[in-house]
DNA sequence: CCTTGACTTCGAGTGCGCTCGAAGTCCTAG
DNA sequence: CTAGGACTTCGAGCGCACTCGAAGTCAAGG
């Protein structure tokens, strides 16, 4: 599978694919004859991970980190999943805070529902 | 209350509050006899809001236009409370993909937990 | 043969949300 | 009188995560 393909398929731009590589978050690509990338249906599953930690927030230098972890294979496994241990926590409480926000959310339209009441003063 | 002040007990700097005031989030400060900036108390509630509205996820651009209506008076309720139920339902949307998204790592994570099975290639 | 279009590298540019520093003013305490 | 500290404005700089464009290479189709 090409660069372009695989931009398809995983949701990236062939230029944020190109620039993960170059940070380090994708394994340098093979190459073919004309010295394309060419990719194997495996990196899919890779990306889709990642794509996971991106949008709960974890930044890319954590990703970073992990890439190198797993890079480095089996052995780092325990650290492996501490991080990951670690990011679930950090999700766990960004899900909380924004079920609180939700119930202010909540107040403060139904301020705006209720525009009959004197002394609303939408602050 | 002066800007230092205020910045310890919103938990912004004094840099941002500036900053805040200067792109139209916060209204222009009253001034003191030094041209020091002067605030009431009734500022924190609208910070608070503000800061709300920001670790859910809004951008600065959509708070600002929630800032404006808001300084054009109560003629603007039905369309600020539009803005902040489009709001909830982004927020509502973040919280079921952050779950989702948990369901995952726990998954991953069980997947490191269990060294004892073969066939774990931690992907 | 020639065009088309997908690929290549490289470095510069973008948008967001701050964050900082310089240079100056002003009140207060010693 | 002076030193300290909090304030002022202004514009520049930063960190993040891309995003883009220029200039070139290469294989396939008409």
């Amino acid at each position: 599978m090409k660069i372009g393909e695989l931009a398809k398929r995983c949701g990236l731009s062939v230029h944020t694919i190109r620039y993960y590589e170059r940070i380090g978050l994708l394994p340098m690509a093979d190459r073919d004859q004309s010295s394309h990338r060419d990719y194997d249906d495996a990196i899919l599953t890779w990306i889709g991970f990642l794509t996971r930690l991106k949008t709960t927030g974890m930044p890319i230098r954590d990703m970073l980190r992990y890439a190198r972890l797993r890079q480095q294979g089996s052995e780092t496994a325990g650290e492996r999943r501490q991080l990951l241990e670690h990011h679930r926590q950090q999700v766990r409480a960004h899900v909380a805070g924004l079920q609180e926000s939700l119930l202010v959310l909540d107040a403060k339209i139904a301020g705006y529902a209720a525009p009959q009441l004197k002394g609303q003063n939408h602050e």
